[in-house]
DNA sequence: CAAAGTTATAGCATCGACGCTATGGCCTGG
DNA sequence: CCAGGCCATAGCGTCGATGCTATAACTTTG
């Protein structure tokens, strides 16, 4: 699982990252958005070309997002949830654990 | 409200650029995320000042994500969540009426 | 084995978000 | 009137997310 790999590298690089709680939050986010939006595709049966078609970007795009190979914006969010016919839903929510 | 502005323009501008049903729905996302993190930060009677140094960022910076400048990251949402003792939600639901 | 479909990556260009600094306009309190 | 705090903007530089194109590796089928 870390033979030719890439994005897991530099992902699991980004969570290692000292003094970046948030950081490392967003980082988190954007790897369970990503297998998120994979279980979505495949349960409707689509491939990442179709997907990527769907939501207004590229196969490679598609992939990238779904690897966590970065951390996308809410505009490409959205278009996925469009795409996957589902809302994105972006909210603040009172902490559990007030610090 | 229409006279010093300028993000206003902006943002209006980007909601009334055709073709853009998502970009639109991020601007609005992007808006009212603005205006949640003012409430909550003048509920904390903190100044931009204040929100921006807890949250790592400039007050400039601060003031140009309440005003809905600009379509803020996951990192930047992140922050300002964790300075606010909030906890940042990101998730696909199901959407009501399916397209 | 060859052909086609699918996913993972690479490399490069562009664009927009953010950081930083500085300033103008406002308001309030000496 | 002046000083100080607060918010709105401007300008500029940097960095990272995306778009695009091309390709490698795998799988399945004929």
């Amino acid at each position: 699982m870390s033979d030719r790999v890439d994005w897991n590298d530099l992902r699991d690089r980004r969570l290692a990252e000292p003094g970046a709680a948030e950081a490392y939050e967003a980082t988190r986010i954007a790897y369970e958005l990503g297998q998120e939006v994979r279980h979505l595709r495949e349960r409707s049966g689509w491939s990442q070309s179709q997907l990527a078609r769907a939501a207004g970007m590229t196969q490679s795009a598609v992939a990238r997002f779904e690897a966590g190979g970065t951390i996308p914006t809410l505009p490409v969010l959205e278009r996925l949830a469009g795409a996957l016919d589902m809302r994105l839903d972006v909210r603040f929510t009172p902490n559990a654990d007030a610090a």
